[in-house]
DNA sequence: ATGACTTGCTATGCAAGA
């Protein structure tokens, strides 16, 4: 199974960038973030025409999640929202089964500043992922966990880490909460492959920063159940920030066998 | 050139992103 994360920052304004990610790499499976449209005006479309079927959950405006299979494999809604989240109205949750595998795409919260209430909500939101994380390997089956997480899990995930806006995405409490999740029995897919590189996945868009390679690893695809033993390559899909209206985000993709 | 933000809306400027 190839499986892509991406958060695309608008799915209708990416829609051409997302077309030629599905047809350069074909990945089975795709976990959208930032979609931006209510679940009724989700492209279906012209992802049908692509191969793809998907799951969408968003409320439109911002935020917003999804999950694409291909046409090959069968894909079940599950649910949408995460328990215990602080905002469900804000769409960062979206769990379906493809072929049996439990995917759910996430957007936790940016959390904009230390000082800021939304910050304790993104705490929140990663206590709340924490523990769904537990229930689901609970069940026994595979599952992957995948999307942008918006924590730096360690200085190498950032270019600066003294440069990043309002101290946050690597506070210690940030950290702890997203590691709640790795705890619950999950593998960072792109760390266990390449344990020291940056494997950045996230550019401003201002001040050239992807060419001067000023970048953060945000996104991540987590493994649980098992399916850390399937883990055969991870890798960011660069070219895919490059071009014409690329996201702010590359996308990154997972390889397992079976 | 990997090239100096981008998106959708409380819209014609603004907040938010990280």
């Amino acid at each position: 199974m190839r499986l892509v994360t991406w958060n695309v920052n608008s799915v209708s304004a990416r829609l051409p960038r997302v077309l030629e990610l599905l047809a350069a790499e074909a990945p089975d499976v795709v976990c959208l973030q930032e979609t931006r449209v209510s679940s009724d005006a989700f492209p279906h479309l012209p992802l049908a025409e692509a191969g793809y079927q998907a799951v969408g959950h968003g409320l439109g405006g911002r935020n917003g999640v999804a999950v694409l299979a291909r046409d090959d494999h069968v894909l079940e809604p599950v649910c949408t929202g995460l328990p215990g989240e602080p905002r469900p109205d804000e769409a960062r949750w979206v769990e379906a089964d493809v072929d049996g595998v439990r995917i759910a795409s996430v957007y936790v919260p940016n959390g904009k500043a230390v000082d800021a209430p939304e910050f304790a909500g993104k705490l929140a939101f990663l206590e709340a992922m924490a523990e769904r994380a537990g229930e689901l390997v609970a069940s026994g089956a595979p599952v992957v966990i995948a999307g942008d997480v918006n924590v730096c899990a360690t200085d190498a995930d950032a270019w600066d880490i003294a440069a990043l806006h309002g101290g946050t995405h690597a506070t210690p409490q940030e950290r702890e909460r997203l590691a709640l999740t790795t705890a619950a029995g999950y593998t960072d897919a792109y760390r266990a492959i390449h344990p020291d590189e940056p494997g950045f996945t996230w550019w401003d868009y201002r001040g050239l920063a992807f060419p001067r390679g000023e970048g953060l690893r945000i996104d991540q695809v987590l493994l649980g159940g098992g399916l850390d033993v399937a883990l055969a390559d991870a890798r960011v899909l660069r070219e895919l920030r490059k071009g014409h209206k690329p996201s702010d985000h590359a996308p990154l993709l997972a390889e397992l066998t079976g």
